[in-house]
DNA sequence: TTAGGGTTAG
């Protein structure tokens, strides 16, 4: 074209962020600035785009202030375009401060900023912001917004929030979409209701790739291995093709399941047979499932071997090892890990604590109250971790060894009971939380370590009214035994309210009983 | 010629 115009430069740039090429998008961008054709609100709004894509926050900053000279900071779909690059690129603050500027807002808006919160870990102002939605506006929630609003429910693992949105979707027609569909199976897999999962997945004609990996990655949660793998090999059979997130599904499955040889098969086959170039979260998998199986000496050799893209990524995997080999009383493995994280900068906290943990479990006190005295000197200091259990509209909120709640006391003498008659049944002690410490050479004196995801337990046991049936996760950080046992003396049969911890599904790490025992 | 949604390991 010997001329052309901003119609055609924005055409081009729109082609290439369609055809996945954003950065030659932004490079055609800063072509054009050099030329005499001025950028208007639909060029903006194809290359902020761009940066979400690319999720490259600086030049999307810079574009939005060029926005704003050009006088198009008060566009609606440049405003809504810079709502999602803020969210895509983790500043959910600069997508707020944009949202709230703006005059007018539609439903495209009020979606991108749902979704801002949702996407980075933050549901609750996800859910703030939908209930404002449907405070003000007197549109109905579509497909596009039920979607974020559910993974803002099942992040939370509000099971209440989860199923009156599915009774949007249901009144609204949405049940055939695949996105909110796979929301949906995420969401009741991650609520403590795989039966639901189970059932919105069997009624879907075709699942695409990501259903496959919300049912996979539900039934590994569970526990459920066999059924994971059997359904990745449906999947295949289909002609569906695994992804990434797929092969991370199965290899957490069989390290939940104890199936290290058939978890080990996966990773060999990922390049091979589907075209899947394993990454560091694959093999981090492995090291878990060696870790749960006791094999701490491979884990920790495949850890060595790993090559890291970044500190978060060094860390889930350092991560790993740290807490299993606190677990097991490999201190040596602990001293390595907790020091790679800390000198990474990631989970300097956390990395402290376990180490000082494992310490203390083999009996270095000294060395576990000098890591203890070093956190403080530094200035160190650790978020104390909570569970909490929903029971109707109340959320109950419980923190390690407090028992400073109403029915505190109640909820000791239950977990005492419980022990005791575990204790009686032959399980290891422990199991519960219930710790004796050696204090001052002679007096025992109890000191209540319990966890607070047992405390959110038996609360529910005593304030659930009996006749309501309580459903209990394969979870709570015990072994296959001891959550038997556990399940038989409380006469628990199924459950009906789920016990959440800060560290989304702490509850379903089962294999890492506090007896000691693996599977 | 423009903006929005889902699945991920400790």
């Amino acid at each position: 074209m010997p001329e052309p115009n901003v119609v055609s430069w924005t055409s081009l740039m729109a082609g290439y962020v369609v055809a996945g090429q954003a950065g030659l998008a932004l490079g055609m961008y800063v072509k054009m600035l050099e030329t005499s054709v001025k950028p208007n609100d639909f060029t903006v709004s194809t290359v902020v785009k761009a940066c979400s894509i690319l999720a490259e926050l600086e030049a999307g900053k810079k574009i939005h202030a060029h926005a704003e000279v050009m006088g198009y900071g008060t566009d609606l779909v440049v405003c809504s375009s810079l709502v999602c690059m803020y969210g895509y690129c983790n500043d959910v603050n600069g997508a707020r401060s944009v949202f709230d500027s703006m005059d007018h807002r539609n439903i495209v808006t009020w979606t991108s900023m749902i979704a801002a919160y949702a996407q980075n870990g933050r549901g609750s102002e996800a859910l703030e912001v939908f209930r404002l939605f449907n405070s003000m506006v007197r549109v109905r929630a579509n497909d596009f917004m039920l979607a974020s609003v559910i993974s803002a429910c099942s992040s939370l693992g509000k099971l209440v929030a989860g199923r009156a949105s599915h009774g949007a979707v249901i009144r609204g027609g949405h049940e055939v979409n695949d996105v909110v569909t796979s929301t949906l199976v995420d969401m009741y897999g991650k609520s403590g209701c795989f039966d639901y999962s189970w059932k919105i997945f069997k009624r879907i004609p075709n699942p695409s790739v990501v259903e496959y990996t919300s049912i996979i990655v539900g039934a590994s949660k569970y526990g459920l291995g066999k059924l994971s793998i059997e359904l990745f090999e449906e999947m295949v059979e289909r002609g569906v093709n695994p992804n990434d997130v797929t092969f991370v599904g199965v290899l957490h499955g069989c390290s939940h399941s104890g199936l290290v040889d058939e978890g080990l098969g996966f990773l060999n086959s990922m390049l091979e047979k589907h075209g899947v170039e394993p990454e560091a979260k694959h093999y981090t998998c492995v090291v878990d499932m060696y870790c749960r199986v006791g094999r701490l000496d491979e884990a920790h050799k495949l850890a060595k071997s790993i090559h890291v893209e970044n500190p978060a990524e060094g860390a889930l995997l350092w991560g790993t090892l740290l807490s299993a080999s606190r677990l097991h009383g490999r201190v040596d493995i602990a001293q390595e890990a907790s020091r790679r994280l800390i000198e990474s900068n990631q989970q300097v906290a956390g990395a402290y604590v376990t180490l000082s943990n494992a310490c203390a479990s083999t009996g270095e006190w000294e060395i576990a109250h000098g890591l203890r005295s070093q956190m403080k000197q530094a200035g160190v200091v650790k978020d104390p971790g909570c569970s909490w259990v929903e029971i109707r509209d109340s959320t109950f909120v419980f923190h390690a060894g407090d028992l400073s709640f109403e029915r505190g006391e109640d909820v000791l003498r239950l977990l005492r009971e419980l022990e005791g008659r575990m204790k009686e049944r032959g399980y290891a002690g422990g199991s519960l939380g219930l710790v004796f410490f050696e204090v001052e050479q002679e007096a025992k004196e109890e000191i209540v370590s319990l966890h607070s995801e047992r405390l959110a337990l038996a609360f529910a046991l005593i304030v659930i009214p009996k006749g309501i049936t309580i459903r209990v996760m394969k979870n709570l950080r015990m072994c296959k035994d001891c959550h038997e046992a556990f399940k038989a003396i409380s006469g628990i049969v199924e459950r009906d309210f789920i016990v959440r911890d800060v560290n989304r599904f702490h509850h379903f790490r089962d294999g890492s009983c506090s007896c000691g025992d693996f599977w």
